[in-house]
DNA sequence: CATGAATGAGACTTCATTCAT
DNA sequence: TATGAATGAAGTCTCATTCAT
């Protein structure tokens, strides 16, 4: 198990072979109960030169949280069309976020749960990567909004919140989705959009929202 | 600082001042990074008291959970009022839990993050605290299809997702309100409703949810 | 070899154990070779003890400083009865100088070479203590002007210069002392008052310092 | 910073550069707080060439040592001319001291602190060099003994105490000397020499050793 | 009932040193 | 000749936990 141990990699891929090992890591045990040397063993290497390359387990940790935030929101980025209304939009979003985290369970661990029970430093670094998607949230909301010609706007702190609410439910519906078997991304989205667009007065009168049937 | 220094207590009392000293310092610092020190001295009795009343580490984190998710589950059941309409029962058990968590945070702290992010023994603590809310969900959505009349019956997994979600949004809510100044327990629960009763398609064609009138 | 293993003893004596054990490793060996594992093993405890009671190895450095600081200048003042003469002063306090370091010459290991070695804030601590010492010898410098009534003042640097330059010889001396067989701390001071007081040209004029003949 | 980054430069020449960096790293932090990778940065090299021309941290301390020591005493020999009388040359011999210790402070302090406060290998080769200066010192004595016609010789152990005395004062003072800002290397030897020569005695008498007018 | 005294185990980190190219 | 890659060994420090009074 962990990494074949070969001998003398250049140093970019040495990196990223402990960095996969530790976000592994981070991920089972959480930031705490982590030690360098199961990481360092699990990358294929001794703990001095992962000192040598990420300088402490702090910085690490840190370059762990970039790595991955960098990764999801890039993923979730890529599986959006901007030219589609609102709620199509959002959808693909969903779907692709879902996607992502059930594919790299270990990394969506230390956003969701380890990067943010660590303090300022650590806590930060995703807060930033929040916000990115709120903001793109908040774009669609205001979006829709235009569409249906809404007329009072929203007061920008109720938007927050239903941002920061729409956010918080997928992303604990995708730790649900990866702890119960059998739920795709796909479904995750589905219940999503139907719970985030709809609601449940809606859901409840026989007006689920409709997913397009064109995708894989 | 700490409780003050008192001698000869009964039992009983002196563990739930050390119950409360360790609420804090966990919520605080973080399971692992808490240590049995700290938390002694700000119960104010020594290190090997603690060990003689809660016997380890471990067992004094889940009396920790035990007793804090009791409270919260009491103060939401508390709040509710079962013969009202099923939106009405939500909107009140939602205000229930806001006023909660915003008067305990650090024991919201160690329930929402600590206790997930250290291992089976203790995320299985929560995840009983965590049933008992989605069962009362779950019933409110039953009740709210009954009252309309729904006729295909929603597929119990698709249940279980829909009160995955709205519980996780609530959480995710009450973390925000309690890091942005000035959010009530009411106005929390007003946007919670909004999102998840009337969902944002709804929200934008001009219909909100609104609150009843009555309370203080 | 070692503190006889005895156990459960007060702080108090415990602490001084440890201040022993530490003297005498961070004379041998220096500070910062000296290795903390052989430190607790020699005071006969465990090495988490000697940082309950320490702190920290610097502190533990800086206390060993401040004990035999103290210690040596105590012994020195003991040893002087302020009124003799400048030069009987002198005579007494060099004696007792050189009996003390010989009968602790890891302390003054310590003090001479190791403190000095190791940076700004044990160095201040050893600089307190020769200060007390340089001024004590500036003190008869000057008493001994006046019983010479001496006209021009000496100027204030060179005053000091010649207080270093005594000093230093003694200290030197007492390295010597302690590493050439059969020279007792009589013989030492004795050629001390000779050097410093008389002088190399008297001295090879045929006129030596003498002691007095009444001591053990 | 360091030496110019120059290839291929030929092995004395790249020796010398590494002992340079050396002396000046081992005089900031002494011997054990010394790093290889700092040496080796420093000098412009890569650290496996240091070791493969220097062999190991103590052969390369041994090898700063010993170029210093050399360096040293040359110095001084330089500054003496032997057909002077006694005093005359021991004044020269002074200077010579502090202007060259003036001039090379990290390497003062490898002779003079590190060497001395790391064991018998280097304690050895720094005592070597000490026997030089003693010896040089000691024929001085003998010397102004003849010419004082000084009749019951001095006792051998007797002279070994004056000279190391006079040596440990002189060390002594050089430190103080580089310590103190606007005492120069002449200043230095003449209260060496009042001191040393003339005596405190003749000193607070109105008689001190004047030194010849005619240098630089 | 309550605690001062004590420790085994393990964490992070650094360093001198060596391969393989 | 010269170096980027790599590590065994050791050091400081912390913590949960237990005696003995």
């Amino acid at each position: 198990m962990g990494a074949v141990k070969t001998k003398r990699m250049p140093r970019a891929v040495r990196e990223q072979q402990m960095l996969d090992a530790a976000v592994q890591i981070f991920g089972r045990r959480g930031y705490m109960a982590a030690s360098m040397d199961e990481i360092a063993e699990l990358a294929g290497v001794s703990k001095p030169l992962v000192y040598l390359y990420l300088n402490s387990k702090e910085d690490l940790f840190t370059a762990c949280i970039r790595r991955e935030a960098t990764a999801l929101t890039d993923a979730v980025r890529a599986g959006v069309r901007g030219e589609l209304p609102a709620d199509r939009q959002l959808w693909e979003g969903l779907q692709a976020f879902f996607a992502h985290t059930a594919e790299h369970p270990h990394a969506w661990s230390v956003l969701h749960l380890q990067a943010r029970t660590h303090g300022e430093p650590f806590a930060a670094e995703v807060a930033a990567m929040r916000e990115e998607i709120v903001a793109f949230v908040t774009r669609l909301v205001a979006a829709a909004a235009r569409e249906a010609h809404r007329d009072p706007d929203l007061p920008e702190r109720e938007v927050a919140g239903l941002a920061e609410a729409l956010v918080g439910a997928a992303e604990s519906l995708a730790a649900w989705a990866n702890a119960t078997p059998h739920v795709t991304a796909r479904q995750a989205a589905a219940t999503m959009m139907n719970f985030a667009w709809s609601g449940l007065g809606n859901l409840m009168a026989g007006h689920p929202w409709t997913p397009p049937a064109d995708e894989a």
